[in-house]
DNA sequence: ATTACATATCGACAGATGTCAATATGACGT
DNA sequence: ACGTCATATTGACATCTGTCGATATGTAAT
């Protein structure tokens, strides 16, 4: 067979293919998933917040200030950011804080070494 | 001063800050705008087609079978990924041969680094 | 209970995005 | 010059996205 062979969703990690292989669909899907949560400016900004600030983690009201969005926003884009799996939300009275995941991006570098290069 | 400063927009690589710092909103912009190109399936699965095929470069007609696209469509993507600096574009007779530009990714490794964690 | 405050959800809206069919552009062979 | 083929552009369309004001939900203090 001479053309190129489309890999089965890995099961192992993310997205470790053989040298010639074509990522699979589905984990190309998850990929974007994932690129789609960093590609706004205004989440890269709360991403970048979060982990500047005191203790390593923010609420709502410390955020929409600096980014200056509204609260509904904020509040919004924090949703996508813990949907996406880069952020967790943990309840603390009143306040929502909020923490970025250690390595929650780089577990997705098999993908750009082995598809990409 | 106790709240975290803004960083100014790195002339040094890409996004580089000092522990504390937040990044810049103009270099916000700019790495959001990469992954805002690799934020679609589609053009995930092209930037793995292309990497992938026989000397490390493919034409548009090699790639719209391969991810069940029209022709208009993929040229579309491909514009995508040129204007954000992932892919080459050389055109060699009526063919337009696309590469995947090495460490297009890789660049924004200081924001993952120093922003993220 | 009532009030105050932080966050989430809803409804609305403008603008961006992915897609295709139709057409234009451009390069080559005859 | 003409026809053919690969790619780009245009126009249209449905859907998604970012944003806000208004409102709902939930938590804690009084």
């Amino acid at each position: 067979m001479t053309s190129t062979s489309v890999a089965s969703t890995s099961t192992v990690g993310c997205c470790v293919l053989s040298p010639g292989e074509v990522i699979a669909p589905a984990d190309a899907e998850h990929l974007a998933r994932t690129f789609k949560a960093l590609s706004d400016p205004s989440r890269i900004r709360l991403l970048s917040l979060i982990a500047s600030a005191d203790g390593g983690e923010a609420c709502i009201c410390d955020l929409t200030d600096p980014v200056a969005l509204s609260q509904p926003t904020v509040s919004h884009h924090m949703k996508q950011l813990v949907e996406a799996g880069l952020v967790t939300r943990e309840q603390r009275g009143r306040w929502a804080y909020f923490r970025v995941v250690p390595d929650a991006i780089e577990r997705h570098a098999p993908f750009l070494t082995s598809t990409i290069r």
